[in-house]
DNA sequence: GCCAGGATGTTA
DNA sequence: AACATCCTGGCG
């Protein structure tokens, strides 16, 4: 997948993108969950409080790396949307584990498979990616890509975690994955 | 199965 | 102070 599927509706982005595999350096997965944050009128999104962040928007191109460490303990892994309606950033929320098990068990400690990528803070650990990965343009990068796919029954729902702005629908998911975060 | 609490770094 | 989370331990 090439970088001007990110120039387009964030919200757009982020639905199409559940059901496709998401390769990273040997392993890979089925994205089964992500979620939509707009930069402009988005209370939830960092841009809305962060000049810092809003930069680095300004400075990066479609479908680089946005990773920051939340919570002082988990990196977040997200896709950067330069859209003509506006921009944004699509959250990786959990994949379905394809390739590179054994690796990603060895990340994750040795957790049953359900966990090893059922969550946003889990999957970067699985995939190893971390803050030398952010501003990272993954997708010219050699052992990653984004290939197209669908999801058997793609629903939607509010996004997780969040205080402000938390009745907007911009988490999307498939249905009956046994690797969604949370159920919707 | 559910809930409470703690770990932890960065930002404004 | 708040935070786009995860894990553990205590229940029963």
């Amino acid at each position: 997948m090439h970088s001007d599927f990110f120039t387009r509706d964030p919200v757009d982005c982020a639905r199409d993108l559940v059901g496709c595999e998401f390769v990273w350096k040997g392993c890979s997965g089925k994205i089964v969950e992500t979620e939509a944050y707009r930069t402009v009128g988005d209370e939830a999104c960092h841009t809305f409080f962060r000049p810092a962040v809003r930069d680095f928007v300004a400075r990066c191109a479609p479908g680089d790396a946005y990773v920051y460490l939340n919570y002082g303990v988990h990196w977040l892994f997200n896709i950067v949307v330069k859209g003509k309606g506006g921009d944004g950033f699509v959250l990786l929320r959990a994949l379905e584990p394809v390739a590179g098990l054994e690796e990603m068990r060895q990340r994750r400690g040795g957790i049953s498979d359900k966990l090893l990528t059922a969550g946003p803070g889990r999957l970067t650990q699985a995939l190893g990616i971390g803050r030398g990965d952010h501003g990272l343009s993954f997708l010219e990068t050699e052992g990653c890509a984004i290939v197209p796919g669908k999801p058997s029954e793609l629903v939607s729902g509010p996004r997780i975690g969040i205080s402000k702005a938390k009745d907007l629908p911009w988490r999307f998911g498939d249905r009956d994955s046994g690797y969604l975060s949370r159920k919707f």
